[in-house]
DNA sequence: GCAAAAGTGTTCAGCTTACACCCATGG
DNA sequence: CCATGGGTGTAAGCTGAACACTTTTGC
């Protein structure tokens, strides 16, 4: 009636990266869908949380352990592994810019970043817990600051608008991007100043965690 | 380093009763927690999906099974029950009206239904989980239809304004709620009226799927 | 001086909110 | 005729969307 079920953490590791929204992937070494790539994620072990699980996997793929983390969905098919009866409950995270995504110990034959809209196909049913993440972050963008999560603590207001512009699949207005950002006053303009392109610098600002905490419990969204 | 873990579901059952909302809870008849009050749960069996088992158990519970159910969340912290490592993956389903919510073969001592905010203190994390699910509840409410739900298939505005009152856990303006369900458009009015106190007759409405589903794709919200 | 991105205001339409009275019914 | 809930409109303020030009810089 109850035969043993296996129960693993699978991760959708996201990173704004050339521009893009990416997403970091493995390939499988053995059977099933041996060549094929797939999520990292893998057993959850004795005395450890789903969260624990899931943050020492993204630990382990990409040397990295504080950052945005967050329970998407479990997925519990019957069908869903060939080897047997395998629940995994996915998470997804955000890494910050360009920077930080590097998986140091791991093989870059073994593990990159792909678009995370044109990636390869993948294994078991790691595409429909791709596309639920992007759903998911799509969706959170609009009333929370998980946008801020995916660059790096100074950015410009081009880049935080491109965060927006990327995830969301649309063009968004400057001067309203702009007015509306100001209007929350959830971000400080620093003192410096960046040239990314052959153009004028761009003001640095930083995300004021406070500012958006008494937003936050007036309920106050973020309609871009 | 990986011993068997069980997995189970757990439900939340919400339904509208005598003009709140209720959830409905079992009273443990074994240890641990034994006489505490829980939610209904169960394992998975073989071949069954986490959304096969839950809507088993809901129809167990209470002998419907054509409702709205959804998955909550995954919890999964090691020593969330004293038997041994369990990990419950949390649904809720919303009952439609004061009709359904019977449960046959189940005895009164055994399942009733609380008031979902004044309930007894729980067993396991259960406080936790219906927490939870009490704020997704709301959170829905805002962006999707899952207020209908809990109403009969025919209803009058002042019940479906008493849904969005009874979850948001504030007052509504009358007038203001009449003409944005009405701007939305997904209201059928039928030839019917009830009398429900000593007043006049109130008309009855069904919900228009059909409706919904366009306004859905545009995007537009219920905010309420 | 030119290419490239940064930065900046105003107007209009639509939506949200606040607010009070008459109506139909059964007892 | 009274108690109870059903039903209806308007005005003011706010928010969202559309829209174009000047500035700074390196080459």
């Amino acid at each position: 009636m109850t035969a043993p079920i296996q129960v693993t953490v699978d991760l959708v590791i996201f990173a704004l990266r050339e521009r893009e929204l990416q997403v970091l992937l493995v390939r499988r070494g053995i059977a099933p869908f041996e060549g094929h790539w797939a999520l990292p994620g893998g057993f959850i072990r004795d005395g450890e949380s789903l969260d624990e699980a899931a943050r020492r996997e993204l630990r382990e793929e990409t040397g990295v352990s504080d950052v945005y983390l967050e329970q998407l969905y479990t997925f519990g098919e019957p069908g869903r592994d060939p080897r047997g009866r395998v629940v995994t409950t996915a998470y997804y995270a955000l890494l910050t810019g360009d920077h930080a995504p590097l998986m140091p110990g791991s093989d870059a034959a073994a593990a990159r970043w792909w678009p995370a809209r044109a990636r390869p196909q993948l294994a078991f049913d790691h595409d429909l817990i791709v596309d639920y993440a992007l759903e998911r972050l799509k969706n959170k963008l609009e009333y929370t600051t998980v946008g801020f999560q995916l660059l790096p603590k100074k950015f410009t207001l081009t880049q935080l608008q491109r965060v927006y512009e990327t995830i969301l699949g649309r063009e968004l207005d400057k001067r309203n991007f702009r007015r509306k950002v100001a209007l929350l006053g959830i971000l400080k303009p620093l003192d410096e100043w960046v040239r990314e392109g052959p153009s004028r610098p761009a003001q640095l600002y930083r995300f004021s965690a406070k500012r958006f905490e008494k937003l936050r419990d007036k309920g106050i969204l973020f309609p871009f």
